[in-house]
DNA sequence: GTTGACTCCGTACCATGGTACGCAATTTAT
DNA sequence: ATAAATTGCGTACCATGGTACGGAGTCAAC
């Protein structure tokens, strides 16, 4: 049940060199190399990966994503309270995207309601004052 | 009406370096300078730069900016086309959040009816193929 | 048992979006 | 008129998230 790191990249489609530089950025640990030197990950650390490419997806930074995964790793007294502080992150991560779209919508709303082709009221919006 | 490089920086709270940057970048044209070569911005370029600093807020990217700049005299419609993949993105984030939120309040409540403190449920599910 | 694929390591390099530094020249304030 | 602030320029540097390279060792397969 374990991997060769060109298979777990694989696995995971990234690159076996961005798997390196997790275990160098002490995303994932080192793993025992048996024998003559070769890598080699349980299902374990997979998972782990996957988690970082998943949070990632999520708009979390590694750094962020470090915080995340030492949840995995502590007491789970700690972990709620870390937990916690994650839930506060993400809704404010929600409404900062809220306002995004918004912002983006009207001025949207407004070039699809415009005749006048040579102008477009986006860049107009933008430029004002 | 034209300012000097410090003055449009404050007008539009950004730093100095911030707009020779653009400069090289190409974003806005170095403005001419007269006599003693001190750069002086027409209303126009202060403009150009907060159209550029409001694109960012709506989560373009300065190349992305720099297509719509230079759309300006074209077609609404690309610039439609470009805000509507953009509008796409965010609300791709907005669901991805969501179900994290989801995801960490289910395991939060798992945690606090978890008895065994060397083991955490949050995360798991994350990490799950 | 040799060829080719995979792996190791360190180091260098890439793009993005800036920020900082040093020092001369010029401008502004007192 | 002299000091302080601003500007110019080039260049270096920062963080983030990787990607690429080169030379050597190792493994698999035909």
């Amino acid at each position: 049940m374990s991997t060769t790191i060109s298979k777990a990249a694989k696995k995971l489609k990234i690159n076996v060199e961005t798997v390196r530089f997790y275990e160098r950025r002490g995303l994932i640990e080192q793993p025992v190399k048996p024998l003559q030197g070769y890598r080699h990950y349980p299902t374990e650390t997979v998972n782990r990966i996957r988690f970082i490419k998943r949070s990632q997806d999520l708009g979390f930074t590694l750094h962020e994503i470090e915080g995340l995964l030492s949840l995995n790793d502590n007491p789970c007294s700690q972990v709620q309270e870390l937990a916690e502080k994650k839930l506060i992150d993400i809704r404010k991560k929600q409404a900062d995207l809220l306002l995004l779209e918004q912002a983006l919508l009207e001025n949207l709303e407004q070039c699809q309601s415009n005749d006048d082709q040579t102008r477009c009221p986006i860049i107009d919006a933008l430029q004002l004052p």
